[in-house]
DNA sequence: CTTCCGACCGAATCGGGATTCGGTAGCTGC
DNA sequence: GCAGCTACCGAATCCCGATTCGGTCGGAAG
């Protein structure tokens, strides 16, 4: 329900429709809807994490990429509503924003710490700042993977592997590797 | 307000004080909250594809994508709110999402038209329909400035030429880039 | 058999937000 | 000076969603 409708679109009473049973029993569960949101929150972006950004200090960085790219889609497919609940923008109540911040902001360091890794010594961008440079391409990492993963959800009928090539490609080679003859 | 808080987290009573007026002047100049919204979508989204989606048949690939990235930046820079609103995840009403799907939509066909037209023959991304492919990678150049620019946005001392380094860097030249010494 | 507990339900409260409507002040044109 | 339009306001309505509470039922434990 989260997912599909977002925060405020998601009534009480759909929520426990959704469950076979009646609003009221979700109190008898959760002190209120914040906390249950903030519960599946928490719990999906710590899934997420955990299962689509492993560091492996073995592999090449490509075989890096591909592996944690393809983890994430094998784990979106495998349940797109918990994907999409993470990545939805978060609704204007404070705490819940904070909790959002939080979980964005653990990934983002996460796949920042292993981007930067790769190369401890020298500027990932000519003329940015490092730790800011990380940061962007970490979050432009997670911007495309959500970006595919909504499109994809909108055209179920595409096969993992392709879109896992579009994601693999683009964010390996960018769109240079397109153009080039 | 709409930007900032959502649809259905910026109440009308918000939006009016924003103005300086009482709520129902906003029913004097449109009739509803949802007509309000959706001008601003289409009008904002309209703006947004016409000032940063411009084919150029003499620029070469990279140069195309170095000038709608900057354009797009730009943008975002001169008015912040302006491209929240567009990028926003759509509220639950119908009428809504149906509206921002086609600002998307259009956006979306515009950029795919653009990575299509590079390479009409052969395919962009080997094993992977050639629509679905252009549709993708115009996914993701959207989500890679639309994620970027909300890390921007958190992040206004940033100057403008360091976002758009790294994404022109990450869109054109991927991670392999970044990797290799 | 009785007690206790956990899951469930229905009705009621409560507040906030969208929307409506009748009324007012100022400016425009005559 | 007056009719008319425009932008504005305040109070009232209406509805829906979150949350509370007291009560029922069936099974587990003694």
């Amino acid at each position: 329900m989260f997912a599909e409708h977002g925060y405020e679109g998601a009534s009480v009473q759909q929520i426990a429709a959704q469950a076979g049973v009646v609003a009221s029993v979700v109190y008898d569960h959760f002190g209120a809807k914040r906390e249950l949101y903030l519960e599946l929150l928490r719990q999906h972006g710590q899934a997420l994490l955990d299962r689509s950004v492993r560091p492996d200090p073995n592999a090449s960085p490509a075989d890096l990429l591909r592996h944690n790219v393809d983890a994430f889609y094998r784990f979106v497919e495998a349940d797109p509503f918990l994907w999409r609940v993470v990545f939805r923008d978060p609704p204007a109540d404070p705490e819940i924003a904070a909790a959002h911040r939080e979980v964005h902001g653990a990934a983002g360091e996460a796949i920042a710490a292993l981007i930067a890794s790769v190369r401890p010594d020298a500027p990932l961008v000519d003329g940015v700042h490092r730790d800011h440079a990380a940061a962007m391409l970490a979050e432009g990492v997670k911007a495309v993977n959500n970006g595919l993963a909504a499109w994809w959800f909108e055209h179920r009928d595409v096969p993992r592997e392709h879109v896992v090539a579009v994601a693999e490609t683009l964010l390996w080679s960018g769109l240079r590797r397109v153009a080039d003859s």
